[in-house]
DNA sequence: CTGCAAGTCTGTAACGACTTCAGGGTTAGA
DNA sequence: TCTAACCCTGAAGTCGTTACAGACTTGCAG
């Protein structure tokens, strides 16, 4: 195999990204079949290398893969105006300002739990305690 | 049905949980199997009810379905020691603080990027450019 | 008592974003 | 030439549900 052509695992390493995902992403519709070569190993060129190099970016920061196919379609079309990009980043961004919000306060109470446990027997463990909350009847 | 038996509706209205949910929890192992009517219908008692009252509210506070059987056992052994309790919250504690902090930073990222967008046309779209990374080499 | 809507039953498939596995074929390098 | 490393396909598993489909049971109104 010679130095030039672009294998699925080179593909992998340079974009770090697992060979499998690179083939579900392929199935998934998100990245084009590539070429074969003659022994039917799939033979990418740097506009997948490109491509699936924006699709892990965006992944990173939490897009779904169809927000992904989105953006991919939009960026596609350089002369529309990048209004539906924006808006597409600005619900992802509300989504994961809700998730810190929920964290945040999950994280307050755990950490109410945790601290008021004076470590004894389970009988009397206030965590647990915390998890049974009373009968409202 | 007289109103006395708690059935399957009776016992989700009462916890705010799914009947899908319920019967889930039991197939999992971690809610045991009630007994049943004539009519083959699941009848629930207390105990089941405080032990998934137990478990949604471990749900709600992010423990996975593992931990919370791990929870649970712990809870059935009144006389062991609680530090094994202390340890599954604290892991989780760091998890959840882990996803803070990654979605925090990622929010910043996200600000950075929708900031620069001054909403032209998709060519000169700064949050299309932020997610096609030069390549590297 | 009949009829029917609402509740319940089982089993299976779907979601999202992968990962893993089985059972092969191909290729690069020693 | 050998063989380890790579690649192929297709299916199933992960997590925590949710959503069916098609049948059965029950509560209640008339």
């Amino acid at each position: 195999m010679g130095g030039k052509v672009l294998t699925i695992g080179r593909l992998a390493e340079a974009t770090g990204t697992n060979v499998e995902t690179i083939r579900f992403y392929e199935k998934s519709g998100i990245l084009p079949p590539p070429a074969r070569t003659e022994g039917n190993y799939r033979s990418y060129d740097p506009a997948h290398l490109a491509r699936l190099r924006f699709i892990r970016r965006a992944r990173d920061l939490g897009f779904s893969l169809d927000q992904v196919k989105a953006l991919l379609r939009l960026s596609d079309d350089q002369d529309q105006s990048c209004a539906a990009v924006d808006d597409i980043a600005k619900v992802h961004r509300e989504e994961v300002q809700r998730k810190i919000t929920d964290l945040v306060s999950l994280k307050g109470e755990l950490d109410r739990i945790i601290d008021s446990c004076r470590c004894g027997t389970v009988a009397e463990c206030r965590i647990i305690e915390s998890l049974s909350p009373v009968d409202p009847r």
